[in-house]
DNA sequence: ATTTGGCACTCGACCGAGTTAAGTGCCAAT
DNA sequence: ATTGGCACTTAACTCGGTCGAGTGCCAAAT
């Protein structure tokens, strides 16, 4: 068990590393926070956090800097919840109101984000396999081919062509069309692939060629698209960073444009604010990287994540604040509906 | 009028500096480039030639550098068509093979722009002004609530919510969706809010608000997106810039973040390669970048533009020849319907 | 009239030695 | 257990000196 007072010495270690990005040594330490205590026991107290690995030093002659598990520490035992500042509170009690549609909601969510956390901002979109159809529609382009859009209920739409082997009728177009609706509107997509599992029959065998073309696409709709897409904002951001760039910020810059990358690092989609240090998450570019995540989506059922990444060096209550403050907000504002 | 020794070593110390980023000497060059002349020969002209305000020196004993006049009597007088290389022809020739939609082929030409120049690529969406309706969709969410999706000709599918003042029948709903398409249905969009100016008279008196409601949306889809939306990829290649990193990145990574700043770059729509050289474009953040474009879209109509930003110091033969093939092949693949 | 080699000059880049300042660990005293 | 004192370490900074790439100019050569 650790002392309070060294976890306490900890505290002031990471606060005062994250403002000034400089090694701290005792004796700034013992003036800059009011601790009651010499130098002196600063040392020995800081010998110790040394050998439990949570702080470590540059070089000999230099203070100390947290470790990625001083950090994991710092988050889970000793972060208290920063309270928002007022602009804050009132920017993100107001930046959706007049939001149009769904990517006008990701946004100004990511955006936002970025914003408040001086950070770089990830938002994904409301996950398809957790959302249900709302409906489908079926527009014939030509003869040949159609424009199949399906819309969920989270407001997304997707559009697919489909070139059919025969001619398909205005008539059997309508029929398919109010078929589908009948069958799939309300239902979750990841039943589709059920619900239509013997949708074929109802048509007639001339019919059928065209039919299953038509499903074929609409299941790669609803499957395939599970690959979510996320966004990004506030790159800039990371000039803010004085670390050494060129070696550091290459990887970071790529990895923010792969989508997969994006994706693995908002990790699974589930309840409350996680943070991800350094080593702990597996990807080796991202390594003095830190991501701070946060399910969202209506109560329960968290349907996609959001978050932001930065260097381990971050202020972690802040940003936790952000992060989840600002999911508890889109999640209420998807729930009402827009 | 410059003698054409003088282009001749103009190029070279262009080529040189853009392949090395150092000051070009004159001895360098009289041994890289075999142009059976001495270096004090090579003096003389450079002097003209820094008269002329082509290049210049960073200080007294360095090497010289072309000016942004210097790189732009480059572009317009010396450099030749480089030819792809094989690998890049045969990418440009394939990347679009199998595109699903319009995200998709927008997507994937961004990406490979990027990828060819090694540089910040930008793609802007074809323009919805210069398209034409294909079809507009009314779906009655609830009885007080309408979807609209408009779809148009080049693949792209928007969509809005319509909150109603009365109640609207599924009957009704059906009249306006055939009365929308009978008169908007190939019509250019910006020609819509001409063609819908008396269309509310074509319906009772008390079903006219809700229409107009409705009316109004559509109008919205068609004006307020002619602010076009563009994409941007390969942010990391910025990275490879060995410039002052924190001075110059911070307001690249900015400007690449705001849509508007970015349609401002890419200019007006016109046939042919564009080149933007440093201060030539009056971006004060910008200043030591410059901007390769090219309109595309079918012959004739240029409907959006796309290309790269990268350091004045860049290879302007090559990005201009990877810019103009690509811009070729979208238009190619557009007109074709995909 | 051009081109060329030679030469003196300039100025940033690089190197090494010396100094400084921040920080530590340890020890003896409180 | 805490503290002040002290010797020690080491990166960062400063400096003078050297080096080398490059220039401009001039007189000789073509």
């Amino acid at each position: 068990m650790i002392a309070d007072r060294r976890l306490e010495i900890l505290r002031a270690i990471v606060d005062d590393y994250v403002a000034t990005n400089e090694p701290v040594g005792s004796k700034v330490l013992a003036a800059r926070h009011s601790l009651g205590i010499s130098p002196a026991t600063i040392r020995n107290e800081m010998a110790l956090l040394e050998e439990e690995g949570l702080i470590s030093q540059p070089h000999t002659s230099a203070g100390r800097i947290p470790t990625d598990l001083g950090y994991r520490v710092f988050v889970d035992r000793i972060s208290t919840v920063k309270p928002l500042s007022a602009p804050e509170r009132r920017a993100i009690d107001h930046f959706l109101e007049g939001a149009v549609d769904l990517d006008d909601v990701v946004n100004r969510t990511v955006r936002l984000l970025a914003q408040v956390t001086k950070q770089v901002a990830i938002v994904q979109y409301p996950s398809l396999s957790k959302s249900a159809v709302r409906h489908i529609e079926i527009l014939p382009l030509t003869p040949m081919r159609l424009m199949i859009v399906l819309i969920t209920d989270t407001g997304r739409v997707e559009q697919r062509i489909v070139e059919l082997a025969n001619q398909m009728s205005e008539a059997h177009v309508a029929k398919l069309r109010s078929q589908l609706n009948l069958l799939c509107a309300g239902e979750k997509l990841n039943l589709i692939p059920n619900t239509l599992k013997s949708f074929t029959e109802k048509f007639e065998p001339t019919e059928r060629t065209n039919v299953t073309s038509a499903v074929n696409v609409i299941l790669e709709m609803t499957i395939e698209r599970s690959e979510e897409k996320v966004i990004v904002s506030g790159t800039a951001n990371l000039a803010r960073i004085p670390s050494d760039f060129p070696t550091s910020f290459h990887p970071i810059l790529e990895a923010l444009e792969e989508q997969v990358v994006l994706l693995h690092l908002l990790g699974e989609t589930a309840d409350g604010t996680k943070v991800k240090i350094g080593h702990e998450q597996d990807n080796t570019n991202l390594q003095s990287t830190s991501i701070v995540t946060s399910g969202y989506g209506p109560e329960g059922e968290r349907v996609a994540n959001l978050g932001i990444i930065g260097p381990t060096r971050m202020d972690y209550s802040g940003s936790m604040s952000a992060v989840s403050a600002v999911a508890r907000y889109v999640s209420r504002f998807l729930e009402e509906g827009f």
